[in-house]
DNA sequence: GTCTAATCGAGACGGTACGTCTCGTCTTCAC
DNA sequence: GTGAAGACGAGACGTACCGTCTCGATTAGAC
């Protein structure tokens, strides 16, 4: 292990410490391994932890991946770049950064795949990972509508409902292109689609 | 699909009932146990068939998903229903309807994370899957040029990116709608996104 | 018997019953099934183990069989009846006695055989089974040259080449009349053999 | 040898090369390889003959190797050296060098030990290989009580099971020796041999 | 000079056991 | 009293042979 306590022999318990290098050690093994060969007795191995201690603390390897992949969704930021068009570009070409990182583009859509018979792990990955993101449509579209590139909503339900197709047209390109294409979501690819979600198709053709 | 061996003339010949039934197999083991608890010596025994019967034709089990759940796809079609927006919706609805099948749900998200670290399986998935489907793309936009509806491309490479990302779009909404945010993508929804892609974000708002 | 481990401190130790359960369930699937027949998988589920734990200790079917094969053995005594040919007599028909059993006759030449190829098994034999017995023959002699019937060892080394040969014999006749020519080495022939052994073809014939 | 051919008039015939292909490859799989990793596909290969042609003539794998075997003991012949302990120490040598020959080795053991279980195994040993030999017994007899080295039988059921002692120990010893003891039944052993058959322990001592 | 029937090679078939791996749980011992 | 070390029961993995079953292609004797 990584000591970050340096000879502590009168037992100060690491038990504090366990819960980072669990999750760093199962990312490290997701870079190196993949989901699919990563096993819960190599990540307590890299951790130095024993198995006993990661199975107290996660009920198993799904969960475990989620807390894993969900810590790198914190860092999304929406920037305030002036114009809605520049904004969508921005949180986007983040969202595809962390999403090109290898213990993401490994973890992500495995724990997905999982989630669709086991309702607990999907309302996991909903709690910790996307839900907490649509904050990002929301404040771009009140951006947007204080500059006045938007109009405002005239109904509120109908309001939510246009939050999560966005969502889902956003979300859902980037991991479409980066995962299953296979090709990068760079810059020229991010002001194509933001052109084609602004102005929709008949002007991008 | 799978081997070809042209030359081989002499022995007993491959069972092609066998190659029928294994799918079917596949297809009903991942209805009832999902991509993870599906193993390959039960689906040989569903199928009625040795397990080195199974591993004569595929190499494990993702390329055996593969094909079981491309079979599903073959059936999509896009009706000509008079407008771009009636073609869209027609061929959009299909794709979901077929998402919402528990065997495409439970196989298709699994073998797009595994192919993440297998570039064989994502050539596979690519070939048998993604690409036959642009076909549709590319069909409706011809339609939609003939009626009128949209301009002709003026760049040919520019047009091939235009379709990737109309693809990207429009699958990567629907997966995500279907597997991540786990809602059905019914008439009502399909016709709000139909909307958005056509006319773009303002128009939607 | 198997593997040294003395300086294993720490860890869950190894069950002693499973060690017990596991010969015993060999022996049963020996007198069942024979050896041919017999499959570690069995073994594991007669004695209410795991493959794992029997894996853990023997190297394979072999080791395992000479192990379950060689604790019959140790039950042999050299009986005080008086005369050198009593003595040979009453071993001897030990000796058959335990040969007559199912589990000795399935195992010991099925791993004999298999030892011909394969030195560390022919070794395992030797120490565990064969050079354990030669004692009965040392202790044979001792007691007649005691009483007189045999004259003292002159010379050390040819002391040692008449065991073996004895040995050889005895062995190797019981050996063939029970597992070759398949008929019981019962009192009357272990008689004619001894008498045969003390006094050589003339007399016999 | 197997081949029963009552009514087979018409039809291709069946090839004669390929029944010594056949036994050649089992013995040159039996040095290679040894008993238990010797497989009828591999046997079948090096014949240059289908699986198919193989079960045609023979039950399974111990059937081949008993004949394989056998075959190597129809050379032995019992000299006139003049005495009977030269014979008797001639035809030893004789065995103990095809003992000594690793195809015998390998084979002989393994089936024998399979014939514990399976009574037409054991009578086919018997009979192809066990039983032909006593013949060499018989004669040297014969030949003793001629030059008058043994008395005549009085009784013929008392001469025939003594022969079958007298085989019992001479190819116990040898085989005990050879495989068990893994020592080489040269000449002077032989010779130890002969002298305690002859006059028995107490002389030997 | 066909016919006819058993042979031949090749190799796929349904099975069974292999020995390994990982799972998630359970001791045991040391700190 | 916690945690490392590691054995445990369970069960899937992918491989190797088993003995059987098609196949199309010989082969010889019978017609």
């Amino acid at each position: 292990m990584q000591s970050r306590t340096p000879a502590s022999r009168t037992g100060r318990p690491r038990s504090a410490a366990a819960d980072a290098a669990i999750l760093a050690a199962t990312r490290e093994a997701l870079v190196e391994l993949g989901w699919s060969k990563l096993t819960l007795g190599d990540v307590a191995t890299r951790a130095g932890v024993a198995k006993t201690t990661l199975y107290r603390r996660w009920a198993g390897k799904n969960e475990l991946v989620v807390d894993a992949v969900a810590e790198l969704f914190d860092e999304l930021e929406l920037p305030d770049r002036g114009t809605l068009a520049a904004d969508i570009e921005g949180v986007v070409l983040q969202f595809a950064a962390i999403l090109a990182r290898p213990e993401a583009k490994s973890g992500l859509m495995a724990v997905v795949a999982e989630s669709i018979r086991d309702d607990a792990l999907r309302e996991r990955i909903r709690a910790s990972i996307v839900e907490r993101q649509k904050r990002l449509v929301l404040e771009g579209r009140s951006r947007a509508q204080a500059r006045g590139e938007l109009p405002p909503e005239p109904n509120p339900e109908e309001a939510a409902r246009t939050v999560d197709l966005i969502f889902d047209i956003v979300a859902g390109a980037v991991v479409h292109r980066t995962l299953v294409s296979a090709e990068p979501a760079d810059e020229e690819w991010v002001r194509s689609f933001t052109r084609m979600l602004l102005l929709g198709l008949g002007s991008a053709a």
